[in-house]
DNA sequence: TCTATTCTTGACAAAAATAGTCAGAAATAT
DNA sequence: ATATTTCTGACTATTTTTGTCAAGAATAGA
């Protein structure tokens, strides 16, 4: 599993969605790339593989933008890296017969490891840790006010 | 934790290493780097920093090469890994004050996780698995006669 | 001592991935 | 109509990974 930045601005990009998402309306995008500070442009591109595995909804439009396709709770960490980072760890054994089964095993497990990590943690349950609550509450109103 | 071909290669070489030496004897790094198919050069770069890790010991001069500089079963995958990857994942919040305290944490605990599978795997615990063995003897017959 | 072997070091180069940018097209609320 | 906003594809820059090279230092053995 590859976790850069890609990764990492997808997560901030949707948990700023879903706090700032009021049920009916839709959230631009450029809102949230200045909110969580990401390029614009650059969140462009995450969010349209975001759509596509159906994980964001699009308007366009005036009063346009994005909102979660279902809700954050059912919405897991693991499948918003894969949709925005380009191939997991696919164990590249480049089939010449050298990659030992024990060392491939163990790629295979640590991957599995990270995997059920992140199939594990909704969007939700990131949003519910305390700290973050409190963090973002604050950042929501100034961004309102 | 970055996870490259770098860390793989570290960690193969190794396996490599500890099915060739002979208690007293020294493997040569061509050697190693033939058995399995890494670049020399290259794969004396990663030597390179698992000998300054602590990891390996060297001999130069003819009959000289590397050996384990601890038993297998005293080696873990982690610190295999972090000799020779750069940088971990150093949490970088840019200080901005930008970094949400959830998604920092959330990034922490991956990092954590990932660490713990890792630091509790020995060498010698990726020896044991069966297959693994069975490859290797196979390969190290081969690589003696 | 001489020689072949092997590690040591530092710097360099190529390739790939990541990060970021841009311009123009398409949709739509007002 | 017009302003807003997503949509799309291509493009550039930066960084990281991967791989290469050449010259030096140590040492076993003849």
């Amino acid at each position: 599993m590859n976790l850069t930045t890609k990764g990492k601005y997808a997560v901030l990009a949707l948990l700023d969605l879903t706090l700032n998402e009021s049920r009916f309306c839709y959230v631009s995008l450029s809102e949230v790339a200045q909110r969580q500070n990401i390029p614009a442009p650059y969140l462009e591109q995450l969010f349209r593989n975001l759509r596509k595995a159906g994980i964001l909804q699009a308007a366009r439009g005036p009063k346009g933008g994005f909102r979660l396709a279902r809700a954050s709770s059912d919405i897991n960490i693991a499948e918003v890296v894969f949709a925005v980072e380009k191939t997991m760890n696919e164990d590249t054994c480049k089939g010449k017969g050298e990659c030992e089964a024990g060392a491939h095993d163990l790629w295979t497990s640590l991957n599995e490891e990270v995997n059920n990590f992140l199939v594990n943690k909704s969007l939700n349950d990131v949003l519910k840790s305390q700290q973050f609550q409190n963090n973002l509450t604050k950042q929501a109103l100034i961004a309102t006010g």
